[in-house]
Parts: C-alpha cells; structure tokens; sequence
DNA sequence: GTAATGATCTCT
DNA sequence: GAGATCATTACC
C-alpha cells in the first residue's frame, strides 16, 4: 500500500523531512531514501518553479504525490515528488537511495539512483500513490538521526540549509560545497 | 530562430 | 579540473 496523496500535501520541508527512510519502489527493484533536498515555489530562486509556470515545470505547481523527472546536463535524469496543495510550487529532489533489492548499480546521486531504478522521462508527472512507480512505508520502523547542510550543485541560494540525509549513511551522495554554517566550529552532522 | 545555462557524473 | 551532451528557457 503506497503513502497515501495527504502525505505530500504538506509544506514542501515537511515532506521531505518524512520522505527519509520511506521505501521507493519501481517494478521489482526498491530503495530506502537516505537523501533529499527541498526546492520551494517561491522566494527559492534555486527552484525550477521559482520562474513561474512553463511546460516543464507544470507537474510542480499540480496536486501532490506525483513525479517530477527532468534531464540535466544532456544526460542524467533527476527525480523530483511534488509537495504542497495544488496550486503551490514545492517539490522534493531525491539524491541518493539504499538498494534493497533488484538494484545493481550505485544509487548514492541523483542521476545515478534514476539510472538504477530505470526512471527516465516517460516518468514526468507519474503518480506515486499508485502505479509502477511508488513510495511506501518501510518495513519495519527504523530510528535514525537526520541531518542538514546547504543544498548541492547549485548557485543560487546555496546557504539555505535544505539538504537533509540519514546520519552517518553510507549511501548518502557526498559533502556539502560549503558547510552548514551553525555558530563556530567545523560543521558535524545535526541531530533534528 | 539562436544562444546560454545547468538540482551531474566520470575520467584525468 | 575539464568534458560530455541536450532539454528548457530567455531573448531577438
């Protein structure tokens, strides 16, 4: 049974706080998500949607608990899942998942983990409440410590701390460009 | 129609 | 540190 639609209609943070340690699953292959980053509609330049509505970023300003799958640099696809109400921009970058089964190749990245669970285009706007491609809960319940760090890889509004990740995961992508700036010291993984 | 850009990855 | 490679966007 997949994560019912009121999961995502929650402000975009919020879900993807949630969305760690959930369970994806494409066909016969599934993931524990281990990272995530939060793209908000407005006042995140970051944001594809920060521009407002185009063809691309349709699905975003749309109901929740669908895909938002886009190509990057001409070769790598990213899978996004749309949060908030319709009507508002939010949406939540997967960046790295746990194999679990079916997987053989790394997934510790955004373009890699598509390429593992053979997400691709023809995913843009699928519903993840049902369908091929879904998000469950796991297993069984699992405590872990999240923590949070500027997002990766962008340009604008690089200090925002919008990156979380399981702590301590081995899966999780890599470090932070610049570390999360918390009063003095290097930055350590925060507990949440 | 044309040009710039990029939420990445792999190799050097 | 550089290159691959193309959909999307902004601007003419």
């Amino acid at each position: 049974m997949a994560l019912d639609r009121s999961f995502y209609a929650r402000p975009t943070v919020e879900v993807a706080r949630a969305l760690l340690g959930k369970v994806i699953r494409h066909a016969r292959a599934s993931a524990r998500i281990v990272e995530v980053e939060a793209y908000l509609g407005a006042n995140d330049p970051a944001a594809h949607s920060y521009r407002g509505l185009t063809p691309r970023t349709r699905v975003i300003f749309g109901p929740p608990g669908h895909a938002y799958v886009y190509l990057i640099y001409g070769m790598h696809h990213c899978l996004n899942i749309v949060a908030e109400p319709a009507g508002v921009a939010g949406c939540v970058l997967i960046r790295a998942v746990e194999p679990l089964r079916g997987i053989a190749a790394p997934s510790n990245g955004p373009g890699k983990l598509t390429r593992a669970l053979g997400i691709t285009l023809a995913h843009y706007g699928a519903d993840l409440t049902r369908g091929p491609l879904t998000v469950h809960e796991p297993s069984a319940a699992e405590t872990f410590a999240i923590a949070v760090s500027p997002r990766i890889g962008i340009t604008q509004a690089s200090d925002l701390p919008l990156r979380f990740f399981i702590a301590g995961n081995p899966f999780v992508s890599r470090s932070p460009a610049r570390p999360l700036a918390q009063g003095k010291g290097p930055w350590k993984p925060e507990d949440v």
